[in-house]
RNA sequence: AGAGACGGCUAAACGAUCGCUGAUGACGCAGAGUCAUCGGAGGAAAGUCCGGGCUCCGUAGGACAAAGUGCCAGGUAACGCCUGGGAAGUGUGAACUUACGGCAAGUGCCACAGAAAAUAAACCGCCGAGUAUUCGGUAAGGGUGAAAAGGUGUGGUAAGAGCACACCGCAAUCGCUGGUAACAGCAUUGGCAAGGUCAACCCCACUUGGAGCAAGACCAAAUAGAGAUCGAAAGACAUGGUCCGUGUCCGAUCUGGGUAGGUCGCAAAUAGUACGCCGAGUCGUGCUCGAGAUGAAUGAUCGUUCUUGGACAGAACCCGGCUUAUCGGCCGUCUCUUCCU
RNA sequence: GCCCCGGUGGCACAGUUGGAUAGCGCGGCCGCCUCCUAAGCGGCAGGUCGAAGGUUCGAGUCCUUCUCGGGGCG
């Protein structure tokens, strides 16, 4: 039997239409951003997709997170965290970045757990 | 027991739940998707230092230039790699290291010091003649330097000197013997040939067309054939630096406009391993494994165990090497020292 | 992924074919000048020449391997 179009039904998973996988996309969020903050090293940049599900997209630079070992596990860190907080997040495009170097570990969970915090602060008070 | 040399292997394991990605099958008109099964990072995946495959470029022909390699032999698709051998050096030794062709082709350079740094020469010395300083002989000794026309001994001499002799070293013979060769040994001859530097230019031998998967091929959307200047049988252009040769003929330059992506290439081949041949390797037989993304996949949580928190580190066309990084653990062969029997 | 440059006092740069104690400008410090400051004048300090190894009598320079920084190719 047919399954229903909407990807989000998938509670788990992170399937690639819940990816960015386009530069104009990127450029659109990065330019127009309903929702911007900061918690270091973390940079989160949001906008309301129309969508029923969330959307995400990352930028771990090379020049910040030189080894690449390092750099896949940050990347794939924050897409952990996405997938188990992505409730959170329905209906916005979602690019997070990392600014800085960071050991991918305690350090980045608990940024990731301020930036999260903030998030819901910012996205009840406009809500309401 | 301690210290060490060489070679090889390994790179936490297991289970549960939730996820990512590829293939196959089923459901689905198709797409999107869902379910099931199976596969899913390394010894260096790294640095990009070499070599090849593959693809395109106007032929890829010649000459020059440029770059690289450099004892000998073998291996290889090929190499700057590997194996074996020679020479030199280091270490008590097992072993290890070596850009190890040629300055008796040419040119250049060798600061300072020193008499003199390369046609050789003579500062202090030594000796003889002469007598207030010169002439001649000499290269033993001193001094300078990184480097100064073999070393030791004896004879010899005015003093000395390969001047003569012995031994060692060196050179020559295209000598003899062994070796495919590099080379080694022996014999004979020569008093000995008047520096070093080629990771200085260079000479000799050999090698190299250029670019690189963002190569390239196909499908498709959009844009639209614009304007200006210059040159025309000489010139321009062509993917290599130059020339010759070759090809094209309207070409070149500038300005402006427009731009959206997808599919293939993309993974089984020059692979690894066991046995046979001294070795690299080849061949034969058998066995093993089989990543393929594209904002880019191996993760998260929990539990158990260990060496108690596991080093260095992540494929992007592929393969063979080199180099560099690396916590440890295990195995094999061998060396030295000490002790015991 | 591929290709190509560079690293010399605090800063921006020289350093020719290897040769003596690595220079110049700005900046810093001290002194002179001035009532004081600036400007000017005189002097001084400050360098693992990105790192290691090699060739050489001798390396900033030549060779090899690393490391850091920058740029180009859609």
């Amino acid at each position: 039997m047919a399954q229903p179009k909407n990807p989000a039904r998938n509670s788990g998973g992170l399937t690639r239409a819940q990816r960015l996988t386009k530069r104009a996309e990127f450029d659109s969020i990065l330019q127009d951003a309903d929702i911007q903050l900061t918690r270091y090293p973390v940079r989160l940049v949001a906008k309301a997709n129309n969508l029923e599900f969330a959307r995400l997209g990352m930028t771990v630079a090379k020049k910040n997170v030189r080894m690449a070992v390092d750099r896949n596990r940050v990347k794939r860190l924050l897409r952990e965290w996405f997938r188990a907080n992505k409730e959170h997040f329905r209906s916005y495009d979602v690019v997070l970045s990392v600014r800085e170097y960071v050991r991918p570990g305690d350090p980045l969970k608990a940024a990731l757990e301020k930036v999260l915090q903030a998030w819901d602060q910012r996205v009840d008070t406009s809500d309401t």
